[in-house]
DNA sequence: CATGAATGAGAGTTCATTCAT
DNA sequence: GATGAATGAACTCTCATTCAT
């Protein structure tokens, strides 16, 4: 596969995300792709054979993605603060283009592939997150600027909260009141005297 | 519609939920259930005309049932304390059943309905469910047994992680023990000193 | 499947016979038996999932209507000249119905199955064929009308023959003249003078 | 067509004769053959336009090698029996090698072209064998080698026989045993006092 | 000459939905 | 009410064939 064929998969790939972000996984065809795409039937086979195919090169895509804006950015964080700060700014905008969500398909996906569970991305990313935060936790209660008996939990839960907001943000829609709102008692949270 | 059709149309609602929570909602369709029910597929049109109507009643279902439970061990919890356990043993309960969980499904369900934004429920079940908590939060912090300067945004931030786990439970797994350690951090954040 | 739907099956096997006979077996798909029948798409698909089955069922009706046949005339045969006699002529009928030949589609048949050799019918068949002929042979050896060392190999022989001849009348086309010709050469063999 | 071209073609048949040795004439796509020769889709165009193009040309070196090693063997046979051994050794060669056999796709090849007659390469080389095997039955009737009343029936039943075999080879497997036995017939009869 | 991406026709298959019984 | 055969639309997937490079 040329030069020219890298950038057509990647074409396909940010077309069919769309698909993804506006359908979910399972109502998704490969004749959808092919009319987002506008090439021909046999030809989306070049590149994927299955919808399943084409959402595991858009998780994949998306990861690296993520990794890039936040690697940048935390770069800079000098606080344990700072770090949890920018970590929540970057979930909430996430959370607020909820057209762009591609959390309602990716949990069809990983529920339709419980059987052989896989990979399991989605526990991997979760998993991701919750060392992250636990990671920053720790280092905020060591220097005094968090408070919290037990980081791992404190993590998770924090963890669960986004992943609440996630999938409710996509369900239900979520306002950014709403969002700063949880964010703040999650801070405050961390913060309080214990 | 005599009494007859009315309990057969029971027996479908039953029996098409067991077959929404093993396999989501878009996943299935009308033959899923005609196969489950072992009844013709003419006689399910006789009562549901599409998979939507029949999530519709399931969900219904569902509601009344849960309503029937927790109403009737809320009667005999005496302060908010127990007000809030019997609430979250009821959730435990939900979430270690994930066999049986329409959660995926439901989430399915109303992301597809999100054009005509209809009477969706399951914002309506989750605005209930903040103002339950809301309510004991409230009543807990007036007899002084919880402390909490948002009751609001602290029975949000609870719901939130429930919906977290929910959909946890659905595409990961979840463990009694991450279900209890949630709990007990809920609990412990109630209680402590502000 | 009620009374009507094994005749609707009948009718489809029969139909189908047609379009095997006329362009073989591997040549046929599912739309060409569905235009035959004027059925529609889906319609097919109740009774049979592939050509495959299709054309068991025709293989089994065939051998089904030659069982009656023979099994009638063989009945009044009196010697085992008779007997050869009847059996030779229903070759030749058989042979000269060209059209209606499935020689070939059933050559593509078995050659398609060679990995997992089934129960290969043709190779019974053809066995079968053999145990008639030899049996025969045998009596008219007995009973001093034949003339034969070796009946088993003379049987084989025959059937060889026979193949042949079914093949060559779908191949090239073969013509009375040359049946006959073929049949007189067997018949003088089994009587000749050792 | 330069000299390279052609060196590529013969590649090309050679390669295709595999492919209709193990999947007869019609299961063949040009695709398999681009497979088998590793070469480009395009390519293959250049030389040939379609399956049949190619399984003609494949038919073509066949007939051209068949008199090559038949004639050179021919030249060292000195009586009508050494002849007729001569010939029958290489059919039963040819018979074992069953996979490499190219009989049922030269049938499905002959029975697809049966509307507009064609030059029928197969009945032009039966009716070569047959010519052949009545030469030489002739010839050892003259010098009293043999006895057959009418040669030519005699060669055509040969013939057919060896048809017979053929499909029998590809279709249900075939013993070396059986045609032994097969062949020992055709000499005794030939042999045999009248 | 050679390549291989691209197209589009067509076959296979599954179901929602209807309707005569 | 209930049945299940029948229909047809919609999808998946595979190739023959073309064509720009």
């Amino acid at each position: 596969m040329g030069e020219k064929s890298i950038q057509k998969k990647e074409y396909i790939v940010d077309k069919a995300r769309d698909v993804f972000a506006r359908k979910g996984f399972r109502a998704v065809t490969m004749k959808d792709v092919v009319e987002e795409c506008d090439i021909s039937r046999g030809g989306l086979y070049l590149y994927f054979n299955s919808t399943r195919e084409l959402f595991e090169a858009v998780l994949e895509k998306e990861a690296d993605k993520q990794d890039e804006t936040v690697t940048q950015e935390l770069k800079e964080a000098k606080t344990a603060s700072d770090v949890m700060a920018v970590f929540l700014k970057e979930q909430k905008k996430e959370l607020l283009r909820k057209k762009d969500s591609l959390a309602i398909a990716t949990y069809e996906f990983y529920f339709e592939s419980q059987g052989p569970k896989k990979d399991n991305r989605i526990k991997k990313q979760f998993d991701d997150e919750v060392k992250v935060l636990e990671y920053t936790i720790k280092g905020g209660v060591e220097n005094g600027e968090f408070n919290a008996d037990d980081p791992k939990a404190m993590a998770r839960s924090i963890a669960m909260v986004l992943e609440g907001m996630r999938i409710t943000a996509c369900s239900m829609g979520i306002t950014e009141e709403m969002i700063n709102s949880q964010f703040l008692m999650i801070m405050k949270n961390l913060i309080k005297e214990g």
